[in-house]
DNA sequence: AATCTTCTTTAGAATAATTATAAACAACGA
DNA sequence: TCGTTGTTTATAATTATTCTAAAGAAGATT
């Protein structure tokens, strides 16, 4: 359980002015116990839900994105019509399920060590990620 | 080098009409030694460019789409505006280098094998892909 | 507290990838 | 050749995301 006066002060150390709008979001996506995985859209029905306030979708979009650069989120590779972001900002796995569109964690530990026994020249790795696809 | 006789006998053969789009898209998807990654774009261009004929882009969306159903194209799951497509439909990884957005493969011994330490009840496991990304 | 500046929110428009539509056309089998 | 079915195409529709510009709110300055 996080208090909203600490999502006021993490916003602000951040450079981000906390806004009624930015610590609802936080709420949604931070005061939680385990991971949380969203679309852009489900993050914005969540807000109405459970904040009982409406947060336009440009905010939805523009606080996401802020988040994301300052590394509270990241984005899960994965061919979607819609983007998927990540409360674990951790490195970590995903088992995607197909049927039902869901993403779950798989922990680092739970897959090993991945050595990547090739290199290009000019170029570092910036991460390694694996997606796991289920099916019935 | 693969002959024009033996792409309309592979589409015969898929219960695909071999149309002159159709073996034109195969002749700039198939005709090569390396794996093939692209988007829509990038092949609705070269069509243009190599066969000298253009074909509509929606049967450029069209036959990818048949092709992948057949299992002669796989799309790689990464997150981009436009979706991703390999030649190489063996099990295999990927870098992409974000900054110049394109793909390279990673042959399934350059990583080694994956063992999965977790398993979701009632679902199996259909595919097992890593994407490493690069940076400068 | 009033004012000023800068950042943020918002509705709505613009963009762009993809999918759907439906009419013209081409492959195939009889 | 003819009828059927599958295919191509231009074009429209859809939809996720980004852009725009005006109104509003936060923080700093007096
Ligand atoms: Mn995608
Ligand atoms: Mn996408
Ligand atoms: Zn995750
Ligand atoms: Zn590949």
């Amino acid at each position: 359980m996080t208090s909203k006066q600490e999502f006021i002060e993490k916003l602000r150390n951040s450079s981000l002015r906390p806004t009624k709008q930015r610590i609802n979001i936080c709420e949604v996506l931070f005061n939680r116990d385990k991971t949380f995985h969203f679309t852009i859209n489900d993050l914005f029905n969540l807000i109405k839900d459970k904040t009982g306030e409406k947060v336009s979708l440009a905010t939805v979009y523009n606080t996401v994105d802020a988040f994301l650069k300052k590394g509270y989120l990241k984005e899960i590779p994965i061919n979607s019509n819609q983007t998927y972001f990540d409360t674990n900002v951790t490195d970590h796995h995903h088992f995607f399920d197909v049927k039902e569109e869901k993403l779950i964690d798989i922990k680092n530990e739970d897959v090993g060590p991945i050595e990547i026994q090739k290199s290009i020249p000019g170029k570092k790795i910036k991460s390694v990620e694996v997606l796991v696809k289920l099916e019935d």
